[in-house]
DNA sequence: AAGACGAAAGTGGTTGA
DNA sequence: TCAACAACTTTCGTCTT
């Protein structure tokens, strides 16, 4: 968490105390916890220089290189036209040489099916991941972990869409930004059932480190999606923390127990909202919210008037 | 009438013999 | 490899506010 500029202003409570948390990728205002944008896009590279010193030495990286791209953004093109860089026509009989350039330019940039597949599925990783606002970090993990799916030839048998949503899932949470299997599943267009299987053979197979999720992780994404006050975010922390000391967590899914938490905070807080609001927006359904809040509310004695 | 409740049956995944 | 198992979902009828 770093503080950006004093010009952003909280549209809650006027405050300027704002946060902005680039790894989940939303702006929070501290005094009332209201998260200003959830779909913040990435700010890039840190690439300010201070002087002419330093702009020469930044300056001369170049282009970042990015795995977003089939070829990692770092192919040189042969540009179209018969003028040369400063504009002049190429007099005709360096055409042939010309020609001949882009002809191997043609054959080896996109050459082989991996480098094809490649293709296809990162154009596919961008339109997913924008959707879903996801900052450029987690794009890039997951655009990694396909190309090492890719190589290890781990897509054939398997559509380019699955092993995508799985590494894109993988990558949220690698990020510590995790979505939910259904968020993914939405965008790619596949179930969650499928995005599960996907993801848990790419994670076997590329001996990927994953632990599970927590359901802090969730919080501030699910509240902002709910319209309820900073407040209510606090108080949910709280109750998770003592949720996870006293083990009630364990063995149990963490959206679930997310769901319940802000189910209990929010009542408690005076800022209702029902089974069915919190379902919708945490994708479990409201059976399971209840037995994990039933389980909460019993467990931590704590009372609630409905 | 909306929301909460809970029983019952079904799903896919994990575990351990 | 298979059966038992836990967590979660779906469905649906009932109770509460």
């Amino acid at each position: 968490m770093q503080k950006v500029e004093e010009t952003v202003r909280c549209p809650e409570c006027g405050s300027t105390h704002i946060s902005n948390d680039y790894v989940r990728a939303e702006l929070v205002c501290e005094s009332c916890g209201l998260v200003i944008d959830d779909g913040l896009i990435d700010q890039g590279p840190e690439w300010r220089a201070f002087d002419k010193e330093q702009r020469e030495k930044k300056e001369r990286t170049g282009a970042p290189m990015t795995y977003t791209i089939h070829d990692k953004g770092l192919s040189t093109m042969v540009g179209w036209g018969n003028r040369d860089s400063y504009g002049r026509s190429i007099p005709t009989k360096n055409r042939a040489q010309i020609y001949r350039l882009r002809k191997w330019q043609r054959r080896t940039r996109i050459s082989g099916t991996i480098e094809k597949n490649l293709a296809v599925a990162l154009s596919n990783l961008n339109r997913m991941s924008s959707s879903m606002g996801l900052p450029r970090t987690v794009r890039e993990t997951a655009a990694m972990i396909y190309r090492k799916a890719a190589l290890k030839k781990l897509t054939r048998g398997r559509t380019i869409g699955g092993t995508v949503a799985a590494a894109l899932y993988s990558a949220c949470r690698q990020c510590g930004v995790p979505r939910t299997l259904g968020e993914i599943a939405n965008v790619a267009g596949l179930s969650k059932i499928e995005v599960g299987r996907n993801h848990r053979s790419l994670a076997r197979k590329l001996g990927l480190r994953m632990t599970p999720p927590s359901p802090r992780e969730y919080i501030s994404r699910f509240c902002n999606k709910l319209g309820v006050s900073g407040d209510v975010q606090t108080k949910t922390l709280e109750i998770l923390k003592e949720a996870t000391d006293q083990e009630l967590t364990s063995g149990r899914g963490p959206v679930g127990v997310a769901a319940a938490s802000i189910y209990i905070a929010a009542i408690l807080c005076g800022e209702r909202r029902t089974q069915f609001e919190i379902a919708e927006v945490t994708g479990v359904t409201e059976v399971t919210i209840r037995n994990r809040y039933k389980e909460l509310v019993r467990k931590l004695d704590i009372e609630i008037t409905l």
